[in-house]
DNA sequence: CTGTTAGCGCATTCAC
DNA sequence: GTGAATGCGCTAACAG
């Protein structure tokens, strides 16, 4: 058979710290210590030193990050696992903490599992497989088998976005119930009182905290509302479950979302009733994805600064990567009221 | 646990090949062979076979890639670059590559450079330290340094979204000639003929191609239409640009962006004039990014479909890591013209 | 100040 | 059918 990995193929292999010392003629081990900028622990002449990088880069040296890292077991690689990247407000999420990685001098490895623990193990496997240094996990849900497999490994977690029950480890998490609080207090005050809630999928943290804090604020004002929960974060289950719940209670003049994708699903089941939003009913979503202030009508809806959250998952991935016996903790991004053109009073 | 002491002075170093070997009693090679499925070629006993398989999945034995990389020369890794992966359209190209790699078992490693070359570069080093097989690279402009130095390299790269001259590279690019063509002559038929063209940035293969379809196309019908450039391609870009063509051609009745985010600049600009879009001036996109259907007005624009255009990057990809000496190709992903509100005849 | 030595974990050629 | 030996490119402990 042809063997692939045997070095003549390629006209020109790249140069090894070995071409280099040997161009430079001095010991493998002086160039390395040389390009590691350790020439003054090793006490290496000023002479030596520059002849070595002027060689080095002469030859185009670039050194070869997989052996440094069977050496040190460094390999300056972390993976980042998603529902899917090509969500909006999940690509703002992968810019700002993409941002901090590159600062870092650390590559991103990125999966994007359509939110299916099968897909999600193979990647995290992967990743793994690489050696990683950590990782970011977007895709937690209520019993996560991948994710009790990855903290059995002992590899630095952070969670985003979702959390995983008491497993004791880190998470970036957007404050669900100060924003779910904001929204309905918004729609009281707009003289709603037949609100209905939907939900995300029911395994999901934000769903559930979500949900409470909707109950929970409902209850403050003496009011009361249903819900129902959706299996993916569309706006098909949006407009399914919107138009559930619009039969159900034909009076309903506002519907608050557990994200902007299934807000935009409810406006088009409003629609598709002949009615009106926001002139019938309300909508207020949650997280304020890019161009919602473009969308028909405006979108209200609570905004959580994705890059920030990404951005902050970022860094405590890497303090707990520099610091693995750190303990857990659990960062809140804060949340605010966006007001635009699909609430109006009743 | 089972597991024979050793003295180990991390609590659980996991487990190498040598573990395994160790405790099915067999050599590291066998084990080796067994576990890359030469068993055959190796002619091992059914029965040991089966008992290393066993072992390893008790111990949780997980390949370390990079050492085998080491070896063999292979990462199952390659690199990704965009401009902006927050970037709508970009994300789902992201998303069309990530899925072909995924199936193939390849992990993708993502830098968004915010088309910074400098930026670029040093992601490009990192991905080339870790030994990617291969390179995905959108961030083409007309004069290319880090291009040129990847392509010297001799490692696999297919270019996507943007051509960089005639550097004998693969490239999969969306059919800007035809695209533009089909959006002109729309305009035209609705009886525009006062026609401005808001381009991307004038290094830009894609900026290049449709500026020149856009006058073509114009001169076939006996018109003639003025244009600018923009430095990114950005909302605020569209608007400031757009704003100077219309003070320099008052009597516009249409405006073509080179892409969705500028159209959308451009309908600011031309409600901050007092005109309404479409009633006195239509816009026209390129790309169909997400939600365009639901902007105000729905974007008319040119679809090409971007996790197409990123599973044919992909597949070219790995079609040239498999077959490095294959000539170069470029392919063509469709256009398709998406009639909406934001044009009206005149 | 610099060279020598010894692996990191794995795949593979060659013995037997 | 399986074991032994070698080295991918690098870093680090130890010798001079």
């Amino acid at each position: 058979m042809t063997a692939p990995g045997n070095g003549d193929t390629r006209a020109s292999r790249s140069p090894t710290l070995r071409d280099v010392a040997r161009e430079a003629g001095v010991h493998v081990s002086t160039v390395s210590r040389v390009l590691n900028d350790q020439a003054a622990t090793g006490r290496i002449t000023q002479d030596t030193e520059e002849r070595i990088r002027e060689v080095a880069r002469r030859l185009g040296y670039r050194r070869n990050t997989i052996a440094r890292a069977l050496r040190t077991g460094r390999t300056l690689v972390v993976g980042m696992v998603v529902p899917d990247v090509a969500n909006l407000y999940q690509a703002e999420i992968t810019r700002g903490a993409g941002d901090v990685f590159y600062e870092k001098g650390y590559s991103l490895i990125l999966a994007s599992t359509d939110d299916d623990p099968a897909h999600a193990q193979s990647q995290v496997s992967a990743m793994l497989g690489v050696q990683a240094e950590g990782l970011m996990y977007g895709v937690a849900r209520g019993p996560d088998a991948v994710l009790a497999g990855i903290i059995e490994e002992e590899i630095p977690v952070v969670l985003f976005n979702r959390a995983a029950g008491d497993l004791g480890i880190s998470a970036v998490l957007p404050d669900d119930h100060g924003g779910t609080r904001m929204a309905v207090e918004h729609l009281i005050a707009l003289g709603h009182t037949k609100i209905v809630h939907v939900g995300g999928p029911e395994d999901v943290s934000s769903t559930v905290n979500r949900l409470q804090a909707f109950e929970e604020t409902l209850h403050a004002a003496d009011l009361t509302g249903s819900y129902e929960f959706t299996h993916r974060q569309t706006e098909e289950e949006g407009y399914r479950v919107t138009g559930t719940l619009l039969e159900q209670r034909p009076d309903t003049t506002a519907v608050l979302a557990a994200n902007d994708r299934l807000a935009l699903g409810a406006i088009d089941a409003i629609r598709a009733t002949g009615r009106s939003c926001p002139d019938d009913v309300s909508v207020v979503g949650f997280n304020d994805m890019p161009y919602a202030d473009r969308f028909s009508p405006p979108l209200t809806t609570v905004r959580i600064s994705q890059s920030e959250l990404g951005a902050r998952t970022a860094r405590l991935l890497l303090e707990t990567i520099a610091e693995p016996q750190r303990a857990p903790e659990t960062q809140l991004v804060s949340a605010r009221l966006v007001v635009r053109g699909s609430t109006a009073p009743v």
